[in-house]
Parts: structure tokens; sequence; C-alpha cells
RNA sequence: GGUCUGGUAGUUCAGUUGGUUAGAAUACAUGCCUGUCACGCAUGGGGUCGCGGGUUCGAGUCCCGUCCAGACCGCCA
């Protein structure tokens, strides 16, 4: 062994004991007669000195070369400090150093690696090895460690076994853009990465393996966002002999053990809400309930009253910002602004000032009186003291829009508070979704997930009707997971194809496999997927699913440590029968 | 595909109305310093102002194009 401990371990209980330590330059401070260097590694900081008087001649010469980031082996003595550091768990020992070897020198790095380092992200990115150094970070991904480690025992213990299932499988219409990965031993033809390993897991169940898990990757070739990559890590699970009930109990059973587990947070069960309740009360499908100011349409309340802004649209709808008649008129102005923003795209608010002392005043008081207003604060449960926001609009986007500034308001107000954990389950989605570009219904979850019973009858008759047995699990305004009961039955899922566009041909050259296996014994069964990226991203209190993964891609999808994608040489591209293209000009 | 913001020392940034030799902090190097731990003090080196073009007597600054980065919209069953 190169060392007898590590960087963290030792304390006041050590004096006197002779050890070797290994690690890396953190920080050297030459006083001229002592210097002392900070060592550290992945557990932690031991300061070592240097004694003009007390080190041998030789290392104490060799001391004074030491930069950042060497990697150095030394023996030595542990002694008392005589100024001892209570900020740092070794703060009331240094090592006396006696011998000293460079195991390896250092180039400077281009950031220092602290705490608060003075890197930028593109640089950090470049030189991810060292940014992982820095504790922040290395943190992250021991924190990520843990929690995959709790999902293993968990879903272990609860009888669930982890199988792998291929990573070279076959492209599918259906979804996200595929990754590709050309064949050379099939000329012309491609393997896809998967976007999820869903019908192998259904076929495992068809297998009788009654509970799958796997922590795997999957792959969706769309642009990136702050909480997308494009490989990323999913907790994958599948049952057998199910219903939607089960499903949710189990794992809502699982985050609630994480949350005590990981954050020593206990959780109450999780709310449900249907998809509708959602959309309407907050705008989108995964709602931040750890703060109010829901939705309230204004429709009946607001319209024909001869304010045209509102008269000729879809829908009228406000939130209640508590406490928001303290905002200057500038401060309004620049929400206005703000959701006039090409990003947002509002045509703007009309606001209410709900006074303490019970009277109004609005951006329209010309054509509402205080009667109306009071109906207003009623409808969006406006209180004395709050500002109500209002927007008109066509339906869709006007909640799109407002959802955006609830969240923004939120965030402003100090009401996402990172270590406070609110989940909740939405279920009752639609079963399909009209695209007025394709001019064809899409499966809103996936084309596997089966419709509720009930329903079954309108699949001919009206088929953006049929509710669907899908279930999302929302974490702090964060989809964390997904999942469905399956359809099992080779009939229905044939209807499914056909509702989605597939010709039986296509439906049976695409997913002839499944459809065969459903003819063999295939029990009822449904299951979850949750990103285990966002998860472990918020558990540790960030939504920059970046900092928890070791070697992410930036914005454009680009590893720029590694610098992949790459161009390939014109014998590689013959070889897999791929035409070879112009190099990039530059 | 689109919108917005940014690109100046190794790094993070400032740079006014277009005007002398482009600054600060930090990092780095050298020296000093009898207990440092964000050590302190002094001195020093370090710049293709992303790239290309244009306007101007004169461009880091204005205009056009382009590349890169970040956030977002579209997209992500």
């Amino acid at each position: 062994m190169l060392r007898s401990h590590h960087c963290g371990a030792l304390n006041e209980n050590h004096s006197n004991q002779e050890v070797t330590l290994a690690g890396w330059v953190q920080k050297v401070r030459n006083k001229g007669f002592i210097v002392w260097t900070d060592l550290r590694d992945r557990y932690g900081i031991t300061q070592l000195i240097f004694d003009e008087e007390r080190t041998p001649k030789t290392v104490f010469k060799k001391s004074l070369d030491l930069g950042r980031e060497d990697v150095i082996q030394i023996k030595g003595k542990v002694i008392e400090r005589e100024s001892k550091n209570s900020n740092m768990a070794t703060g009331g020992i240094e090592i006396l150093v006696k011998e000293l070897t460079v195991l390896n020198a250092a180039k400077t790095p281009p950031f220092t690696i602290e705490n608060q380092t003075d890197g930028g992200d593109e640089l950090r990115m470049q030189y991810r090895y060292l940014d992982l150094r820095r504790a922040p970070i290395r943190d992250n991904l021991v924190f990520r460690h843990k929690v995959t480690m709790a999902v293993r025992n968990f879903l272990s213990q609860a009888d669930f076994i982890d199988v792998e299932t291929p990573y070279l499988i076959k492209s599918t219409p259906e979804g996200a853009r595929d990754f590709v990965v050309p064949s050379r031993m099939n000329s012309g033809q491609f393997y896809a990465l998967p976007q999820s390993p869903q019908t192998f897991k259904q076929l495992l169940m068809v297998a009788g393996f009654d509970k799958y898990f796997q922590i795997v990757k999957c792959f969706r070739d769309e642009d990136l966002r702050a909480d997308r990559q494009p490989e990323f890590t999913q907790i994958d699970c599948e049952m057998t002999f199910v219903e939607q009930e089960d499903v949710l109990k189990q794992f809502e059973a699982m985050i609630k053990h994480l949350l005590i587990e990981i954050k020593d947070v206990k959780l109450d069960d999780f709310p449900r809400m249907t998809y509708s309740e959602a959309i309407q009360r907050y705008g989108n499908d995964k709602p931040d309930i750890r703060f109010g100011m829901t939705f309230g349409e204004l429709n009946a309340l607001a319209q024909n009253k001869g304010f045209n802004v509102f008269d000729s649209q879809e829908l009228v709808v406000g939130i209640a910002v508590p406490g928001g008649i303290s905002m200057t008129r500038k401060e309004i102005d620049a929400w206005i602004e703000w959701v006039k923003r090409p990003q947002i795209g509002s045509k703007g608010l009309v606001w209410v000032k709900c006074n303490e002392d019970g009277s109004y005043k609005s951006s329209v008081d010309k054509f509402f009186n205080a009667e109306d207003l009071a109906q207003w604060a009623k409808a969006t449960g406006a209180q004395a003291g709050d500002l109500i926001f209002v927007m008109a609009g066509a339906k869709h986007s006007t909640r799109t829009q407002l959802s955006a500034l609830r969240m923004e308001i939120g965030e402003q107000m100090g009401l996402r508070k990172a270590d406070e954990f609110a989940a909740l389950w939405v279920t009752d989605f639609p079963l399909l979704e009209w695209d007025e570009q394709t001019q064809r219904y899409h499966a809103m979850h996936h084309p596997f997930t089966s419709p509720k019973k009930e329903d079954l009858e309108l699949l001919d008759s009206d088929p953006s009707k049929v509710m669907a047995n899908a279930y999302d699990l929302v974490l702090n305004g964060n989809e964390i997971g997904g999942g469905s009961i399956r359809i099992h039955d080779t009939t229905l899922q044939e209807k499914m194809f056909g509702l989605l566009g597939f010709s039986e041909k296509e439906a049976q050259e695409q997913f002839g496999f499944l459809m065969d296996a459903f003819q063999y014994g295939a029990p009822p069964h449904g299951g979850i997927a949750l990103g285990l990226d966002r998860l472990v991203a918020i558990l540790g209190g960030s939504e920059t699913i970046r900092d928890f993964i070791a070697f992410p891609k930036n914005n454009s999808g680009r590893d720029v440590m590694i610098d992949a994608p790459a161009s390939l040489e014109t014998a590689q591209l013959e070889e897999l029968y791929l035409k070879s293209l112009p190099k990039d000009p530059s």
C-alpha cells in the first residue's frame, strides 16, 4: 500500500503515530520558516508541515518546489497543531513530514480546484476530470451512488430481478428520434439505441419473470435542456398480475423509502390528481404543489363586461400572488414585460391589487367594478394583500404561459425550496392526442398503454375521449417517472396500432414479435420508469442534471472533453456502406 | 428550425459618447515574513479584445456575416 491512512482519517487520537499518506497537493502556504501543505484525497484534507528545524533539510528544500495538484506520498509523524482549525475534521493535527516522494508532478490546472471554483462551465467540462476533483461535484456522484444503492436494495428486497436488455435494437417511428448504429455485417441496415427497454421488459413479463427492474441507459436524439441529456439513466420497472393501484403503491413506497434513507424526510401519502385537474389548476401536467397560486378561471366573471381583450378569448384565467400588493408599478411592469418575451409569448397581463382595506385597484378599473373584482378574488383565492395577475387567450397556450409565470414568481419569492419535497401522482391521462401536423392520433404515453376498460367502446366512436391506465410521478414540479398498465391482448394491441395510423403490415413488421408473444399466454402487467438523473438532482436540491452525471454532454450534444461526435475516416465509412460525407470545410 | 444573452490576461470579469500605452481580482513566477489554514506584504511576466468583412482620420466599443457557449421555444410516445 502506498498509504497507511486516507486524508480524512487522522485526529488527535493518532498523535505521535508514524503514518504514510498519499494524495494531491491542494494548497501550499509558505511562511519562510515553515511550509504548510494541504494534502487532499476523496476523503478529506490533511495538513502537512515542513519545518526549517524539525524537517530534514533535503525534504524541506524539496517542499518549496511543490505545486498545486502534484501527486505526492509522504511519511511523517502525527502531531497536535499549535493553532487548531475547528472547521475541518482533521483540524486538530498535522503531519510533521520526514520523507517526501513526488509520485507525479502536475501542470498548473486551468481553474482552481476549490469548492467555489473560478472556472466557467465550458472549461470545467473540457477538464471534467479536474472538475470532478472538487468536493461539490464529487459529493454529487457519491450522492448518486447512495441513491442507486438504495433503489437496488429496495427493489431487490421487494423481489424485483435485475435483468439486462440489449442496447442494439430496432428503430421505430413512434416517439423520439432514435440514435442509429450502422451494421457492418448487414449492408445498409441499422440498429437503433433504445429510448427505453419497453418491449423487452414486457416480454420478460410474458416470460414469467413477474417483477423486473433495471437501472439502464436510454437514448433519445432530441435537443437538450438543463434537465435533458441525449443519454440518460432510467430506473425501469415492470410487474405482472397488477392493476394501476398496485404499481402506484409499490413505487410510492419506494420514493418514501428513498426520502427517509437519503434525506431523512418523511413524506405523507402522495396526493392524486387527474390530468385534467392538473391542467386546469396548474396549467401543466407536472405541478409543483409546494406552493399555492392555483389557477382561477374567470370566463363567467370577466367576459361580456365590455372589455374586448377578454371577450374574444377562449380562456380568462388568474392567479393570486401572496402579499403581491407590495409590488411597485415598476415591478408589475417588469412581470408584464417578462410574459411578453418571445419565450413566453403572452400578449400581456391584467393586474388587480386586493388592498388591506377591502378596496381594489386594477389596470382595468374602467371596465370592472369592485363587486366584479371581489368575485375574481374569490375565484383565484386571493386574500387582502394579494395581487391577482390575469391572462387571456387560447386555452392551451394561455395555461402554459400562466404556468410559466407561476413557476417564475414561485422561484423568485423563494417558494420553491430545495429542501422541501412534495410528490404527487397525476392519473387519468387521455390515451391519444390528435396531432394537427401529421393529421393523426399520437399515443400520449406510448402505443402499449392500455385504455381504461370502461372507455373501450369509445375507441371506435370517439378515440380522443378514451382515458388511459397511465400515471406520472411528479416531484417538486418535475416529472420524475411515468408508467402504465400495458395492453396484453393481441387484438387490442392491433387495434391500437390501427388508431395510430399503422397499416397491418407495418404493425406486423415493427411489433410482430410482441403481438406474437401476446398469443402465447401474456399475463396482465404494468410498470413504470423513473428518470434517475432527475430524481438524484432533485433530491440533491438542484434541477440541473449535468452536475450529477460524471461525464455529461453540452447544449449541442457534444462531449467537449473527448470531442465527440467526430467524423470518420473514408475507409471506415465504406466498411459501413455509408457514403463518405464532405469533410468539415474548416 | 427559432428567440434571447454572452465571447476581452491561464481563469472570472470591468472597459463610459468611437479617441493616448486595454484594466481589476485571482492564478502563476521571484523575494520577504516565527503558526498558516481564502495567510499577509512587495515585485514581475502574461492580451490574435472568438473569427471574417464593412463604416471611420481612428473600432474592444458601431454595422453585416459567421463560429462557439448558456437558457428557453419548437421537439422530447
